[in-house]
DNA sequence: TAGTGGTCTAGACCACAAC
DNA sequence: TTGTGGTCTAGACCACTAC
């Protein structure tokens, strides 16, 4: 099966710069076809871990430096992934019409209605990132009772039943306005790094559209890009490297 | 050929949220085997153009929002493709023995030469982003003696010989320090929006590495992601959206 | 139950890199 | 010239969705 070669491939002993086996001589090694072993390596050819180029054998770029879907789109998963202690304080959480620009980001009919949630965001006592996210209503729905001390919104709408599929995101600069100000306690005026995102289901329907501002040095994202595809990655900001 | 497949389902009229035919219809219609739509689709899925999902038919989500390797590689290239007109002003070159960083972030031996670029970067008479390079020396040699108006570096290196192949990047805030300040003309502390990245050619051997420091709100960065697969982006940034 | 995409097989030929 | 990855074929069975 793909998957195992896959595993066995990233964490077997060829190293940093080592070059793998010939495609036919995996093939034999794990006893399937050959077409199996490429869906495996275009796998790890697509997260960064292999380089391809016809005519030379791959050579190992690095251990997989992508993270899962779920860190991606839920705070709470990332920070426990990477052993840090996660914390959320709900600051709002309405539910009213949608206005002009939200019904575009949400892809709702005229009339329709969202739910807002903005939590403070906190790596142990840390406030590390202000939250604005907006749901649909029907999705909001399963949120709105949550209490104000709760995690991961992510693990709760997934046991409600939407399917995350595709998220597109945004990063850029935001100067920090009163409001990111007083909940991260910052001065107004500071440069915050901005995601922008959103999410939707395997038929394109948008499930949420949410804003993150992160304190500067807090966070950063890495991305990992080749001439067919690409990955991207959210990591705690290191001093220097 | 699946480049061919490729094209004619992306400009064909299925329209955002449309259905595409089913694989094996489309392997009729194109007179080719499933497989060779497969790998078609697969690329159209990696960068977000159509979803997948096991049952159901495939969903256009909509046009191909990623850009070519090398518009992520070369300002100039990337402002030339959106209609900019790209500016650049040498402010140093220089060729020196490595630091540690360098020689890390390089992977060099402990008495490699380097040479070090930095550049203001403009869209017409903007100035836009500060730009540091530093090169192994083999490589920088083809770069150190241009005239200080010339344009794409990039360019010439491509011609020179070395392949680029995989690009890391990071994405973060920095405050700017006075070099930042004076060449952008914006006020120390001022929070810029920076881009490392460390390029690589088909083995894995770094041919450049670079910092750059972009003014607020003068670009942002664009990342489409699902459960297996990711892209990138750089866009200009627009007021809001 | 019918239709769909996901996985897999066992071949074939080609384009390119390295020797 | 040899070995490599890239592309392609013509099948097969399975897991899942929608009806």
């Amino acid at each position: 099966m793909a998957a195992n070669i896959r595993a066995s491939i990233e964490s077997g002993g060829f190293g940093i710069d080592g070059r793998l086996p010939s495609e036919e001589r995996l093939a034999e090694e794990h006893g399937v076809s050959r077409g199996t072993i490429r869906a495996a390596l275009a796998l790890l050819r697509a997260n960064g871990v292999v380089t391809s180029r016809r005519g030379t054998r791959r050579v190992v770029l690095g251990t997989a430096r992508t993270q899962s879907f779920e860190e991606l789109l839920s705070f709470t998963a990332w920070a426990r992934a990477h052993g840090e202690d996660p914390g959320a304080r709900t600051l709002r959480v309405q539910r009213r019409p949608a206005s002009a620009v939200e019904r575009e980001r949400l892809q709702l009919e005229p009339d329709a209605e969202i739910v807002e949630v903005r939590r403070l965001r906190l790596l142990g006592r840390t406030p590390v990132m202000l939250e604005r996210t907006i749901y649909p209503a029907r999705i909001g729905e399963a949120i709105a009772g949550l209490p104000a001390e709760s995690l991961s919104h992510t693990a709760v709408l997934d046991a409600a039943g939407p399917v995350f599929a595709d998220s597109e995101h945004m990063i850029d600069v935001v100067a920090a306005d009163e409001i990111d100000a007083e909940a991260l306690g910052c001065a107004v005026g500071t440069g915050l790094l901005r995601e922008m995102r959103r999410t939707t289901d395997p038929s394109g329907v948008p499930l949420l559209w949410s804003e993150d501002r992160f304190l500067p040095g807090t966070v950063s994202f890495t991305v990992h890009n080749s001439a067919t595809v690409t990955a991207l990655a959210r990591r705690r900001a290191h001093p220097e490297v």
